[in-house]
DNA sequence: CTTCACTACTTGGTGATACTAGCTACCAGT
DNA sequence: ACTGGTAGCTAGTATCACCAAGTAGTGAAG
């Protein structure tokens, strides 16, 4: 997409990857194709990776490496319960700002 | 709010105060304060003005400085016509991330 | 008349995040 | 041997919001 674009997933797409992550574990070849095909079609594969290894990192997520008959093996991520706290205070901050914009689109016309 | 709040507002507090110039003129102090009631309480007042400067040196907003009874004259920035096209823009973009948000959360629930 | 409070704008430095542009490595088919 | 798909990693860059402080003007309180 573009410039804005990119800005607006700062601070969104952490709470994208954990919501898919919140449905089932899955590894971040998978989660990129993913995101490709729900319509983020410009969105680098080393930005997931990086974004992975941050939640892991801030532990909001278990891994678990598994071998792959194609390629090399698989880093698998599963949401662990800080992981679904935090995702449920992503939802609340989401949810505050878009009501904002909303009303902020309805007053503009 | 926190940090989660903080990486959101990166990319949308651009348009937020797009779209309140696209209402009415205004200027700095005046959108900050306007910030607040809305619920932004923590928005800091050089990151509004920071802003208004960026939207300035891009284009998108003319700038008319008028006195003040109380205090230093005020930079009254207006919506020009790029500005309106960005704005759309933006809306495009925001709808376009609300909607994946929207079925994101669906699903994980 | 000095201090405080409010109005109004400015600036330098910091931290977080996504992007660019590469790279390594494994496997299958041509 | 080469290509293409799978899978993960890294260094450097740009952008953005925040923090902290400063500059100025006005009016009211002490």
């Amino acid at each position: 997409m573009g410039k804005q674009m990119t800005e607006m997933l700062k601070g969104t797409l952490e709470g994208i990857v954990l919501a898919i992550l919140s449905v089932r574990p899955a590894y971040g070849y998978e989660i990129t194709a993913r995101l490709r095909e729900q319509g983020f079609a410009d969105i680098a594969e080393g930005t997931v990776y990086a974004l992975l290894v941050r939640i892991e990192r801030n532990g909001l997520v278990g891994v678990e490496k598994v071998p792959s008959e194609k390629g090399p093996p698989r880093k698998v991520y599963s949401l662990n319960v800080p992981g679904r706290e935090y995702l449920e205070e992503f939802w609340t901050t989401w949810g505050f700002l878009a009501d904002r914009l909303g009303q902020l689109k309805e007053e503009g016309k």
